[in-house]
DNA sequence: TTGAAAGCGCTAACAA
DNA sequence: TTGTTAGCGCTTTCAA
């Protein structure tokens, strides 16, 4: 049989109130009797009913994080983040995958509030005022991770995605690169131009070059859409010097294609993506990328949760990380 | 407030008994009271309270999932299968991340058992008896992922690594090459040889071809480790004409070796892999290698916990699914 | 077929 | 500083 509190305050010879005090360190006990009730909770491998515990106190040390998609790499290395930050806080994972449907995710929303979760971190591609009025109305601690968060009024995580963007285009221009196209991701808001996007173009017009919409497509964030949408661009024979890809995926898709094409990557062109993923270094032409902080942005998320449920003042809703420009072999110089 | 069976009880004028039965069908309710107290659940919006239900049953609707690296994309994948499944059957997913350490593995174990875990799975890249007598010592259901889980006498789901290898080892040889060199994991039981080597050295031997000792070479299972094994070959000058690597990322690691040091893949080098991940298809020369059918096995393991958890029988504890050898571009004929 | 009541293991208010 | 006691929201005997 587990042993329980009432075992311990048994064999210690005192009130379950006192164990309790004692695992809790929620009131003064007398350092004998400490010691006592200490020894025997050795003893016995006694081990606190975390369920009791939350049915009393209508919390767990449980963070439920809803996440779109657990196989993206991204995705993983956000979760080992908020996993290892979580475990130092005695937090642990109750893991959602809602396959960023939004169904799904205010679904999984409920789910964690009749679970007393004791915060949340919602990460989502595309986040809404519903995903927002769902959390809100579980009056939980929660922090978002979405490429659109910075237009709520909520606590989030990010990098400058725009100011990052403005910055990759200005190195192809720096690198000789005036033809320069983008592949963007259907999923990011058409009225709120993407952040990324907007920073490509700022870029090109601070530069005083003109925006080619006829190498600028918008699709998946897949390497297959990838693959496909720089296909259109070769056979439009409107040759771009330089290609800037919403994420490594797609800009990888769009290398395969060139390469397959009969083209060479850097020479004929060049491409950079967005992320740094794992693939972004491995593959070859390695990719030049923006390399966002991936683990760091899970494990900042969590810690925010944490000093929210402690009931911790934070200065900022917004919470904005140092990204980095990784040159890689993908890009060269324009001659 | 939220609602309780309280107030659904007072509202239908019924006892909170006969609420409970009606939520939980288990025991007959007139079918008058039944739709009474169903209209009343409708229109609060009444959702019970699983901490106070897993208090009283001791089980909770949670199956503890412990993998070693949440960000490796296998494991992904696997996660992926365990949690579109367990959802099915109305699961969820308590996720621990052991960094494939065995002391944060036996903690994990604990925890769940704590946390009133309806069952676990259990992801490891080695087992052990520790493991096994952790777990076993919870009584509650658990399936094993693991390379080595069929030498132990616990509920499993893999593939036939050895007789995968073999096939895979076999290919290389039909296809001309004689001087096939392996790098395998270090992780792998010394003892009990791996199963994957051991396929290749039987397919070896069958063949009546050497086993050349100068180009196998232990170590990670990284890609990083791939590419330092792979360099230590090519400088020793005993040229392979293929390579064969237990997973994919060493396998791309030690092309990427390959391709840094002057040579081509797979006309001077054929290379094969492991595992099949995203990566495998996406990379140039896409990678030959042994498909696995990972989000199944996640998929499988939970099916078999859930059949644990009612009761049911399972006819085998170890559960073989079947794998593919898929065809790419960096194996060509030797001539 | 229904209801009353005990109790799951714990915390916290209240008394002493 | 310690103990008594009333719940937390639910399931499950037991009796009616």
């Amino acid at each position: 049989m587990t042993v329980t509190i009432k075992d311990v305050a048994k064999k210690s010879g005192v009130s379950i109130s006192t164990v309790s005090r004692v695992i809790n360190n929620s009131k003064p006990v007398s350092n004998e009797i400490r010691q006592r009730v200490m020894s025997v909770i050795k003893e016995t491998g006694y081990v606190p009913n975390p369920v009791a515990r939350s049915l009393v106190t209508k919390k767990s040390q449980l963070i439920g994080v809803i996440v779109p998609d657990i196989s993206n790499f991204f995705i993983g290395e956000l979760l080992n983040g908020i996993e290892e930050v979580g475990k130092i806080y005695e937090y642990d994972i109750l893991l959602c995958n809602s396959y960023g449907e939004m169904e799904e995710e205010l679904k999984y929303i409920n789910l964690l509030k009749s679970k007393q979760v004791a915060g949340i971190v919602f990460v989502t591609w595309k986040m809404s005022d519903e995903h927002v009025k769902a959390i809100e109305e579980g009056n939980l601690p929660a922090v978002y991770i979405s490429k659109n968060a910075h237009n709520f009024d909520v606590y989030s995580v990010s990098i400058e995605n725009e100011r990052a963007a403005y910055e990759m285009t200005k190195y192809l221009i720096q690198k000789g690169h005036t033809n320069i196209g983008f592949i963007r991701s259907s999923i990011e808001d058409d009225l709120v131009d993407s952040q990324r996007f907007r920073g490509y173009k700022n870029a090109l017009t601070d530069s005083g070059l003109e925006i080619n919409q006829r190498i600028i497509k918008e699709g998946d964030t897949t390497s297959e859409s990838g693959y496909y949408l720089m296909n259109e661009i070769l056979e439009s024979n409107d040759m771009p010097h330089a290609m800037f890809a919403t994420n490594d995926e797609v800009a990888i898709g769009a290398i395969n294609c060139i390469l397959d094409k009969g083209y060479k990557v850097p020479d004929d062109i060049s491409v950079v993506g967005f992320n740094d993923i794992k693939l972004a270094s491995l593959y070859r032409p390695s990719l030049t990328t923006i390399k966002q902080p991936i683990y760091d942005m899970g494990a900042v998320s969590i810690r925010m949760i944490v000093k929210m449920i402690d009931g911790e003042q934070l200065e900022d809703k917004h919470t904005y990380l140092p990204y980095e420009l990784i040159e890689r072999q993908s890009v060269k110089e324009k001659k």
